[in-house]
DNA sequence: GCTAAAAACCAAAGCGCTTTGGATGCCTAA
DNA sequence: TTAGGCATCCAAAGCGCTTTGGTTTTTAGC
């Protein structure tokens, strides 16, 4: 069922049953009504591409996620995070367009993107130190919105990010509050930069206790289950072992425990967890009181909120970019507690 | 650039401008030659959405991800299930169109995406036993592939899956093998259909050993981490607990690690643990003997497969429709041990 | 009853591409 | 020399929609 069709049934010119479905002022209210109960019952609705080339929009944002080649690895917060952002384009009428390419291809990807006139729009995730991406865009003119904020980056843009520098900061003086002098610093990579801001964060929080920043009991790398395990390992096996850890993520914070336990370390007691948590669905504990003590910041809620950044902008460009700075909430669990008396 | 820039600019027609780009050979290799250089210097691509109302293809496949409603949990295998696909698609010039709805409005998208064209294809996730969706489907004539199966719907259809059943009779073999009688399941919703499939290779397995089957020990719920490590809690605190555990996926099962060694039990020696492992990237830990002895499938191997065979059944629709089942490999890892000498 | 304004509707152009159905020029064969 | 056959190229129609610039019908005012 196409528009020709609908309107030789209706006996009507495509103009007006255009018209009436696009609610112009230009139909009366009892034709408009007919129309609108027709399409409803033959399933009508107007072919995409055909609407797009006469509007010249898409109706769709593209998610370019940039996957490293090495290991194929998938970043965990990635799900919640779209799942978020359908929920908005869903409710403004946008589709999701979404691509996976090799890092060295994202520039190529943006390109067609853009002059293929796939999209309205981007998301660019995990924004790094001094990120190209933005450049590149600004350059093509495609409309974006930055999940995380990328440093360097000089000319106003649309972000949304999380206060990671606050957020560390603030973590870390709750363990030093608590009398940890050695806290220990599981990262992501710092390319990018959510990492440098928490790194930032912890430094302040050290300096703030009078405490020497020491790069031994600071790792950093891709956030995985494993990492945090290995690195867990690692600085148990030092001379003068953290009697805090404070993670980046909470899969890195589960290997984080695993390495605890395996060794019948108690978190809470024997070392103190404190973990950035996305608060990923299939995560949740819904335990009245959680197992990590962790600053919480939901990634759903940001893909909701930057999509809806984006499309804002996307229909009044001529504003000046919107941004949004998000405050996590420091959440007290079980795997923290007091630095154990220095009886050494 | 559109087209008829890059024809004026090149003093040629679009049609032969048309014919040179698409490899039709009503061309001069010289003509074709120049024309595809200037293309590339002026980063010409066609424009989707003409291009898709020309052709009335739109080179594009959808994705339709139901969300339950109550608490918005995304299922973790998504994103590398995603990536798979993705990779397919981008290989064969498909763009992926990514939509998350509400359960209730599954139907409802699936028409949407069919009458406005905009996409080529679907892919059906999650399905369960007599879905709704693929009658549907099959009713408006959208081409579609499912990740698993469906019981119960009669038509021959796309599909790829990993054989379940013999996956989980297998890994319940494994674990009477090692003398284990006392077995509990912790499974996902036995609406979906693979968890259907994952107990009756259970009971099999069961049966096989002479072992009656017991609902008392058998658990089945969404799989977040939280579910295994509720159920472990419950089945440790019965009076004749089991002494091994299946379980129907990684994040579960540490769930379930978490509550054994939260009370001290060690897994392989105080309690056997057995999971289906989906691969996913980032609780890949890359050791050699894996913690977990698991029954392994990749699911971005199935993302990548089961992409490719919707996209031959889209360019070929009239040949059989095609279908993938692939065995686990169960790998052995340092989670299970023989069952405790039964001294009572 | 007549005119002007307002309301309701319509024909056709145009969005950027593919593709049909020719044209045009050049070469070969009779 | 000329017709036929190729190899190249092109003009224009058409994909399904929106929108411009009308035309026709109603309504309102006097």
């Amino acid at each position: 069922m196409n528009l020709k069709q609908l309107s030789d049934l209706l006996g009507l010119s495509q103009t007006t049953v255009s018209r009436a479905l696009n609610g112009y002022p230009e139909v009366s209210a009892k034709t408009r009504d007919r129309v609108q109960r027709a399409a409803k019952e033959h399933h009508y609705s107007p072919n995409t591409r055909a609407k797009g080339l006469a509007t010249g929009t898409s109706m769709a944002i593209g998610h370019v996620i940039p996957m490293a080649a090495k290991h194929e690895m998938v970043n965990p917060i990635f799900a919640d995070f779209i799942a978020g952002a359908a929920a908005t384009y869903s409710a403004n009428g946008y589709d999701m367009l979404l691509s996976m390419v090799d890092d060295s291809k994202v520039a190529q990807s943006y390109r067609s993107l853009q002059s293929r006139g796939s999209v309205d729009g981007v998301i660019v995730h995990s924004p790094t130190v001094n990120d190209s991406r933005l450049t590149l865009l600004d350059e093509i003119g495609l409309p974006y919105a930055v999940h995380g904020r990328a440093s360097g980056h000089g000319d106003p843009y649309c972000w949304l990010d999380v206060n990671n520098k606050s957020a560390f900061s603030r973590a870390t003086t709750f363990l030093t509050d608590l009398g940890h002098r050695r806290i220990a610093l599981i990262n992501g990579q710092e390319t990018l930069d959510f990492a440098t801001r928490r790194r930032a964060g912890y430094e302040d929080g050290l300096r703030a206790a009078g405490i020497a920043v020491d790069p031994a009991i600071m790792r950093s790398d891709e956030m995985t289950e494993a990492f945090g395990y290995r690195s867990t390992v690692n600085l148990l096996a030092m001379d003068a072992p953290p009697t805090a850890i404070l993670v980046s993520s909470m899969i890195c914070a589960l290997g984080v425990r695993r390495a605890l336990e395996e060794r019948g370390l108690k978190m809470g007691r024997d070392m103190s967890v404190l973990t950035h948590d996305d608060a990923l669905s299939y995560l949740e504990t819904g335990e009245t009181i959680p197992a990590f003590t962790a600053t919480r910041s939901s990634v759903r809620e940001a893909g909701e909120k930057l999509a809806q950044l984006l499309i804002d902008r996307i229909t009044s460009p001529e504003s000046a970019p919107p941004h949004i700075l998000l405050e996590a909430v420091l959440t007290v669990g079980r795997s923290t507690g007091p630095a154990p008396q220095s009886g050494v």
